[in-house]
DNA sequence: ATGAAAGCGCTAACAA
DNA sequence: TTGTTAGCGCTTTCAT
């Protein structure tokens, strides 16, 4: 009645647990025949190795602690998803960590992962603890950065180009004719490469930005709203503006329209990440839509190579963001 | 270099292990100066047990499978969100399973973390699969089912109070004027609740249901659009729609919306969980809120009374939903 | 109040 | 090709 091991396994097929062990890991030279035999017992009892058992001997939990900042913001729980998925392919299941970006629930969770022995960590966090990250380095823990990069700190990483995308959404605002492009920015590093993006793409359109025209919000919609009114509510009004992500663009929208401003016709507005909320939204949102699939293929094919030691490189791994356009863009007028 | 040991520790605070894993357990009689010696040797040395080892002596993982179905509605995200948080203070981790509803996905999530030995299973997903559960309940798997029940099998869960929600949410339309109230249903047995609900409201009210004022809707934007679109799409047109969720509702508001129907003038909607999604739509959503931290809070306590043989009693637990009014909903005129 | 020792299920070095 | 055996780090019974 109890769950099979292998000790009922080599009773039963007249074996050593050596033997069994060696068929499990298809490992050691075994002769076809029993390891027939032996697969076809476990078959029988439908035996299911203890990972915990194995895991002691130094092999792998097959989890991966998946450290999360904002899980209300639906760009999160997309890669949530598909990094799950892709988990699945590689047999690693993910263990969530909501961080809210609290350093102090960072270092909780890392330490209780750690406990639990999960084989490797991708924070998608900002990770504002530095020292805990260098520690985790040192100690040879398997970490990717997603989403997310530290440039001054050598660590692999897997994100989209986010400079690339704020640079597509500006040069797409651009070439309908705006000039006066303001941005609802974030203090995050991704927030600031599309930030980057935006200015290099002005420049190269020969248009100096105007620092007035950036400012940099919470992460809520209402924050969103307020600052989107507060780049509205000037004398020489920007005719679009870049939303960092959907939900600054949404709070753009919001802000408009409490102003009586038509969406696209006297503001053009622009998000990021290409969410759920650019349907929703009305007019529907253009935004620049982030590989996720491939994103959390990519990552998992990192930390898994990292886990198994197979890649002693690090790499940071850019794919590329596209632009969607949608209603809420239109020609200056 | 290694991390510590129950061995190091008693090595030196020259004791056995045996002492060491008693204070560690706070059980046996170790008097109050070696605890205290010992524990300080604890802290010094940072010693942190190895979850695996204890686990495999009987102990717990402290880790919790939670199967979720669709990740893309944020009702979900929010109750991953809140069941993490509580899990939190619990000691137990949240392993995400996604199933996409998808009953081989069920049983292989269920089959992998069976071997990995969680301690528990919540499950939010509709679980077709009821062979796989009946196998769990016998080999007392402690199993809670969240935001969804079966009623046929005895087995705990939490959920919101569907039923009245759909009553609530239906009786506001009434209150309002409108006699003739669609409803865009989900074949999920929340959503038959929340039909339910909407019966016996209509009823209570003197209105006879109408049949052909109620269709099933797949369980994305475009499915739901497309439903309201045919809700609408009639010689006598309901002055009203219930969406089964939110984004059901969204659909409707679009659906109305490409044809030149002003909500909540000419149609009021209304939703149902309260996601983020209903201040992002325009106009805002009148919905149903549903108590996602309370339910968090619920289920935690109730698999973790399970997960420690607390509890022998089987429960159902309700929680109350609460009418959110917002601009979609208006007086039928 | 404390310790010796067996064992959870598995792996891997070493023997045979 | 297969088996013996010593652990991995911890818990627990039974002595002392």
């Amino acid at each position: 009645m109890m769950k099979p091991t292998i000790y009922d396994i080599a009773r039963i097929a007249e074996v050593s647990t050596a033997t069994v062990s060696k068929v499990l890991n298809n490992n050691g030279r075994i002769s076809e025949k029993t390891r027939k035999r032996i697969l076809k017992i476990m078959e029988d009892l439908q035996y299911q190795p203890n990972v915990l058992a194995s895991a002691m001997k130094g092999k792998f939990t097959y989890q991966i602690a998946l450290l999360i900042p904002d899980i209300d913001n639906p760009i999160y729980a997309q890669y949530l998803k598909h990094i799950e998925e892709r988990g699945q392919g590689f047999g690693f299941s993910i263990v969530m960590c909501s961080t809210d970006n609290n350093p102090e629930k960072e270092a909780r969770h890392v330490s209780l992962m750690l406990q639990k022995r999960v084989d490797g960590f991708i924070i998608a966090s900002k990770f504002k603890n530095e020292e805990l990250l260098n520690k985790l380095l040192k100690d040879k823990v398997p970490v990717v950065l997603f989403a997310y990069e530290k440039p001054e700190l050598l660590i692999d990483s897997v994100t989209a180009d986010d400079f690339l995308g704020g640079i597509a959404a500006t040069d797409h605002l651009v070439s309908l004719g705006h000039r006066r492009i303001a941005m609802i920015a974030e203090d995050s590093y991704s927030g600031k490469e599309r930030l980057r993006g935006y200015m290099t793409a002005l420049r190269s359109a020969g248009i100096e930005p105007d620092e007035s025209l950036v400012i940099y919000s919470g992460a809520g919609l209402e924050d969103a709203e307020e600052t989107g009114g507060r780049l509205l509510d000037v004398k020489e009004r920007p005719s679009a503006i870049f939303g960092c992500n959907d939900i600054m663009a949404v709070g753009a929208v919001r802000a408009a329209r409490k102003r009586g401003l038509a969406v696209p016709d006297e503001l053009s507005v622009i998000g990021f990440d290409n969410t759920a909320l650019c349907t929703v939204s009305h007019p529907e949102l253009t935004s620049i839509s982030m590989p996720v699939s491939d994103l959390g293929q990519k990552v998992m094919e990192v930390i898994v190579d990292k886990i198994e030691g197979k890649d002693k490189i690090k790499q940071r791994i850019r794919l590329f963001p596209e632009l969607v356009v949608r209603g809420s863009t239109a020609q200056k007028r």
